[in-house]
RNA sequence: GCCGGAAUAGCUCAGUAGGUAGAGCAGUUGCUUCGUAAGCAAUUGGUCGGAGGUUCGAGUCCUCUUUCCGGCACCA
């Protein structure tokens, strides 16, 4: 007999073996039935499991999210089982849990159309219908490759070899279809009725482009009806926020064949990244920055120094002159800034000296890489330099931490997740020079008692880095800020300051970094995360003024000039059209307030207000409604419809 | 860059088995002067992304190419 603990602290004596789904079982049928997999001290297991001693056992439904997981993960098996009868050819090779799904990597010999897709799906359908059980054996280490050798699986071959220890591994038999696996699984396919493929892709063996590409089967899954469905609908409503085509509805920006990566700002766009900018710019000179502007194009000579031209020649813009000079388009605004630097002496008194450029950078990117406004090849960095001495490196890093996590705060990111990478293998430098950088970063975190996730060999060849991610509407992340401590630099373009004694060759340290990061990439973002609502402050038109019909143009007129001479945004929609069409059209233009203005508005010499959001504010004076307007103004924040007044 | 998909009017999209293009909205013009999400009528828009090819005939089939979309890889 061994004795059971169960989450709510009660004990039961059951005799040794037993299985997780035993114990359901002894506790109700229902139970019994729903049983995924259990918990054993702490460890995820197979219901079918055996344990032979004293436990701890927890019951894994469809209710936990490890049951969800589970789900998840044997829906991935079922791809390979439903393939493996499609196209008897394939070699299956992984297929993990994700976010919100699953995927399978499959070697074929030719790549699955979306046909096919629908195929799997079906089949996967058919398989879950018939409720068949899945079959959990621990096999010895020999016996699984000559499993997999006979089925022909070489990938599943090549992943035993990765694991030279193992000497047993589970394999789950889904009939006649055999996957390895530490699982667990679901005893039974009718857990997984609630999934559906969602897209097929290729993808690199072990992700690395120099492999061979395989097929990506992707799909989700979840544990009821329902919830499939609130996922649906949930990715069906991110698509709608999308930037892309927000920008088209508000008239904000688009893109041409001519110049693939590169926006065109049309007006209103221009009017939201001008606010942006100036916004910054505010912000950085309260923080005692100055701003520079530094050349577009400079010569080959620069970016040879700086060690651009050898490890982003390819990405580069390049372009030669009749006096066969190669000049390049600026990838990135250090070498400008120590350029910038370099000019005239500079003396420990100068330092810190934190010098900001809004630099347009182009750099070439990958074809398959762009995206919207998020990955483009032309753009606007909030860029800045900040030459310091050593000992002044992690109170100038921790002043950076805590300006940008301001101001994401002022557009309402408040959980932004950071990344700090370190020392990547193709980097300049010495193993000391990193150890001291990569530790100012650590340590000013550490003292800000910030959280971050580390990614090891992920830092820029010249210095480790920091990075500040945000979310867009779909799930994805964006990186947007950016801190990276560099003693590369200053030594390559042998920079210097004067310190107190008078040596005149003390190395400055130098930090980059960029909040916003790319204005094209935080505008897109702004888009989506306000869902084309955008704050007051940044609404490209925060009033329209709409008559009701001819006779209250000039009571207008008057009305604009005197908000426009205040600095609002405002204009005047005069058209010879009913007021319902012109609140429809500026409603779905989403401009933040529309004053209606008739005859009875005109003799009471006020405007009636209402906003985006439907809401009728009523009447209004005019001294009311420019306090309204700074009011939202100057709190920057989103504002939805409850509190829009 | 790699795999798959797409490209038709300013926008959103139809286009049936290859038989020289169609809707709604927008635009334009006229009428209407109107009170909080679409007033009425008429009407202009397209070498169907580009280049080749097959065919008596191609938006439709084939090849190449450009751009975009979804992933993968990349992201100084």
């Amino acid at each position: 007999m061994i004795s059971i603990t169960l989450p709510d602290g009660s004990k039961r004596e059951v005799s040794s073996p037993t299985t997780v789904h035993d114990i359901a079982k002894m506790i109700g049928p229902g139970l019994a039935k729903a049983t995924i997999a259990g918990e054993v001290n702490g460890t995820l297991c197979d219901a079918s499991d055996l344990i032979e001693q004293d436990s701890y056992v927890r019951i894994i439904t469809a209710k936990d999210n490890e049951g969800v997981e589970i789900i998840r993960h044997s829906c991935s098996h079922l791809i390979g089982h439903a393939v493996k009868q499609l196209f008897p050819e394939a070699k299956m090779v992984i297929g993990p849990v994700i976010d919100d799904g699953f995927y399978y990597d499959i070697s074929t010999t030719t790549p699955f159309s979306s046909e096919d897709l629908l195929k799997i799906e079906d089949r996967m359908k058919d398989l879950i219908s018939t409720e068949y059980d899945v079959i959990k054996k621990m096999v010895r280490r020999d016996k699984v490759i000559e499993e997999f050798t006979v089925r022909g699986e070489d990938y599943k071959l090549r992943l035993i070899e990765d694991m030279p220890e193992e000497q047993e591994m589970g394999l789950y038999y889904h009939e006649e279809y055999l996957d390895m696996c530490r699982g667990p699984h679901v005893p039974n396919t009718r857990f997984l009725k609630n999934f559906k493929l969602t897209k097929v892709s290729g993808a690199y063996w072990r992700g690395d482009s120099k492999n061979e590409m395989l097929q990506r089967v992707y799909g989700t899954a979840w544990a009821d009806k329902k919830g499939l469905q609130a996922y649906l609908k949930r990715v069906e409503e991110s698509e709608k926020r999308d930037h892309r085509k927000l920008g088209r509805k508000l008239d904000l920006f688009h893109f041409s064949d001519e110049a693939p990566g590169s926006v065109f700002w049309h007006p209103k766009g221009w009017t939201l990244f001008l606010e942006l900018l100036d916004y910054m710019r505010g912000r950085q000179r309260a923080a005692g920055y100055v701003e520079v502007n530094t050349p577009d194009v400079m010569d080959r000579g620069l970016w040879e120094t700086s060690g651009h031209w050898f490890n982003y020649r390819e990405h580069m813009f390049s372009t030669q002159t009749e006096d066969d000079r190669i000049f390049a388009l600026k990838p990135m605004n250090c070498p400008g800034s120590v350029s910038m630097f370099a000019q005239g002496l500079k003396s420990y008194r100068d330092l810190p000296l934190r010098m900001a450029e809004f630099g347009k950078v182009h750099r070439y990117e990958p074809s398959g890489a762009l995206h919207g406004l998020m990955r483009v090849r032309h753009f606007t960095q909030d860029d800045a330099h900040i030459y310091c001495t050593e000992e002044q490196m992690e109170q100038e890093c921790i002043d950076v931490v805590a300006l940008v996590l301001d101001i994401y705060k002022d557009f309402g990111f408040e959980d932004v997740v950071i990344k700090l990478s370190t020392r990547p293998e193709k980097r300049i430098g010495s193993d000391e020079t990193w150890d001291k950088l990569e530790g100012a970063l650590t340590n000013s975190l550490d003292m800000m008692g910030l959280e971050y996730v580390l990614f090891p060999g992920e830092g820029a060849f010249y210095g480790p880095k920091l990075e500040f991610v945000l979310r867009d509407a779909i799930g994805r992340d964006w990186q947007c800020g950016t801190l990276q401590v560099d003693m590369n630099l200053p030594e390559r373009f042998d920079i210097t300051y004067v310190d107190e004694r008078g040596n005149r060759d003390k190395r400055p340290v130098m930090l980059h970094r960029a909040l916003f990061g790319s204005l094209e990439r935080f505008a897109g973002i702004l888009i989506e995360n306000y869902s084309g609502d955008l704050p007051v402050w940044l609404s490209p038109v925060q009033a329209i003024l709409c008559n009701i019909s001819a006779g209250q143009e000039e009571y207008i007129a008057g009305l604009l000039e005197m908000l426009a001479k205040k600095g609002f945004r405002v204009e005047a929609d005069l058209r010879n059209e009913k007021i319902g069409l012109k609140i429809r059209e500026n409603t779905i233009q989403r401009v933040p307030f529309m004053l209606v203005v008739g005859s009875k508005e005109v003799e009471d010499d006020n405007v009636s207000v209402r906003t985006r959001y439907g809401d009728d504010l009523g009447p209004m004076t005019k001294a009311e409604f420019v306090s309204l307007l700074e009011k939202h103004i100057k709190a920057k924040r989103w504002i939805n419809s409850n509190d829009e007044s």
